[in-house]
DNA sequence: TTGTAAGCGTTATCAA
DNA sequence: TTGATAACGCTTACAA
């Protein structure tokens, strides 16, 4: 078949969309000249650019992502990984970091493609399918647990990767969190300092890292101020609600005046343990969280905790791997996000 | 340049990816052999189809849904839209529906795009964008308030769309929810035959249209036993656990010895409200939920509640969605769901 | 200033 | 049974 000239025309019965070509031909230039009128390009000249770009307009034009992403090899789309979903107790954190990361994309023109971490995922080996057929460009990970190591491969491959909120210790991904450590350790020196002496901890589970640096900075706060740090004063609260309430009926047997719970979830579980044995918050026992979701506030009486910032994180975790992903070099960082802080009335003085 | 025969094959310095056009030159067979043993086309014979396969294994090859989706023109993605979750109050509910949609679609081999219907996807028209630019086959929209009418204008440009949880009465996009009003339904007429006799209601929004419907059941099943349907005992709940709470305080003045609450979170707020006051459930006042979601059946009481079938929405909507966009065909359908009594400990025979 | 044509990695239509 | 090659819709190097 003859290039150039026009080429069945007539067969063109169902033409789906609007492409360079129509616009090419309705403004009588060639389709190079529409791509980079469309894409701004100075060679242009305005008189023709703006003819182009009414044209486009009239017509409906809209570039094809898919036509695009294989000249450019880019698909401006991130895959965004969360733990198994249903089984996720603090949905409010998690809609917190989806909620950071799906606004820093939008404002990037990138689009945000959803996977959980299942079985399926992890056996599959989803997590680098996904780059090798060319769906996206790179991967955010939330909410990791110790065991993911698996996931180096991605990095080693070369892929554009970050964590969010957690990271992996003696592996080299780079990641965005909160600063664990500073959090408990500041809200365990604040009850120190409003005079409780026997101040437990509720903690997450120990395989994800943020639990356990959080538990770091509740001992280091305890030995800096003279206090033994006590196991006995520790108990499990899986992040749940419900977790957080059996911890708490625990610790109140043994006697604590105060609790660092590891989340603000947990926090809320113990307050009701707290209520049910007739003790007064803050009086009989303070409670600090952790967090600061929105709920936090609405506690009665109103939750003190530390402001974990989780929807910055994923801002920041975005605005890394776009660097990454544009720059083309994969490169590893650690960003710890400050925490703070936030005084409410679960916590006064005492004695 | 000429065709065939060798072309810049030293330039190719950083080739990316493995091509079928690497397999063709591994096995020796042309570009078309490969893609056809690979789609195990029977008129390649099992011999060459065996050693093409083993070579794409060996070399790691993955192929392109970039170029796949080019020539076919399809991108084996939807598009889940929910509510911008930083403002939902029912997180629990929507990590249950996107768990539905997630399972269904991969099940199929598709990919999950997540929007947020905010006000600039609403504004930019990203709903009608993601479609022209070919980002995907199809969209499930959740949550719609009878605001959405706008959303119309995707079926009217013949594209696959369908709700999931909700509709707009008038306007015929498909849907596919749960027995809103039969819920309602049985949900009051439960009340009604343990022999309670002042049955409130804790209604949602009522710009959402399952709020409206399990309200119409509730009114129902009041008129045809005999009960007068009084406006007094219904208060808003805005279907969060703190609008629950405020909506059973005026319920309790006016002395309902029961209520239907729209959903469990509201029934946990009902619950507050009740424990607050010193009454009992179930002996001074019913309490029926409705969802059945997991933390129905950790409430204490149990939840007596409504089991309405979220998870399952998803997949159906997402088979349904899927099966017009590889049909071709865009049709209207209404898919109502059952739902049942879930009968636990927040209600007893009484009197 | 604008046009031609190669190329991205597939699929699919012919012919051989 | 297999191979050329057009086509999908775009970008871009090179020519004109």
């Amino acid at each position: 078949m003859k290039k150039g000239g026009k080429k069945m025309e007539e067969t063109g019965e169902k033409k789906q969309y609007v492409t360079i070509k129509d616009i090419a031909e309705y403004v009588g230039v060639s389709t190079a000249t529409v791509s980079l009128a469309l894409s701004r390009n100075p060679r242009i000249p305005d008189e023709t650019r703006e003819k182009i770009i009414d044209a486009a307009k009239k017509l409906g034009y809209r570039p094809s992502t898919l036509a695009r992403g294989l000249v450019k090899n880019k698909t401006y789309t991130i895959a965004l990984v969360i733990p198994q979903i249903k089984r996720i107790f603090v949905q409010a954190y998690f809609a917190l970091s989806v909620s950071g990361v799906y606004d820093e994309l939008t404002e990037h023109g990138y689009k945000l493609l959803l996977e959980m971490a299942s079985y399926e995922f992890v056996r599959r080996k989803r997590y680098l399918r996904l780059f090798r057929e060319r769906s996206i460009d790179g991967m955010i990970y939330i909410g990791s647990t110790l065991y993911d190591t698996y996931l180096k491969e991605i990095l080693e491959e070369g892929y554009p990767f970050v964590f969010v909120g957690s990271y992996l210790p003696d592996i080299k991904i780079p990641y965005v969190t909160g600063d664990n450590f500073k959090g408990g350790y500041i809200a365990t020196k604040h009850l120190i300092s409003c005079g409780y002496k026997r101040i437990g901890l509720i903690t997450g589970s120990l395989n994800v890292v943020s639990a356990v640096d959080r538990f770091k900075g509740y001992k280091k706060a305890l030995k800096e101020n003279g206090f033994g740090f006590n196991p006995k004063f520790v108990e499990k609260g899986h992040f749940s609600e419900e977790g957080g309430y059996e911890a708490m009926k625990k610790l109140i047997k043994k006697k604590v005046d105060a609790v660092f719970a590891g989340n603000d979830l947990m926090a809320q579980g113990a307050y009701r343990a707290i209520k049910e044995s007739g003790l007064r918050i803050p009086q009989d026992i303070g409670v600090v969280g952790m967090d600061d979701l929105p709920s936090a506030s609405l506690l009665d009486p109103p939750l003190t905790t530390v402001k974990y910032p989780i929807y910055e994180m994923g801002r920041v975790g975005v605005k890394k791997l776009i660097e990454m992903s544009e720059k083309g070099i994969i490169s590893y960082f650690e960003e710890v996000l400050p925490v703070k802080l936030i005084f409410r009335k679960s916590t006064s003085k005492v004695r």
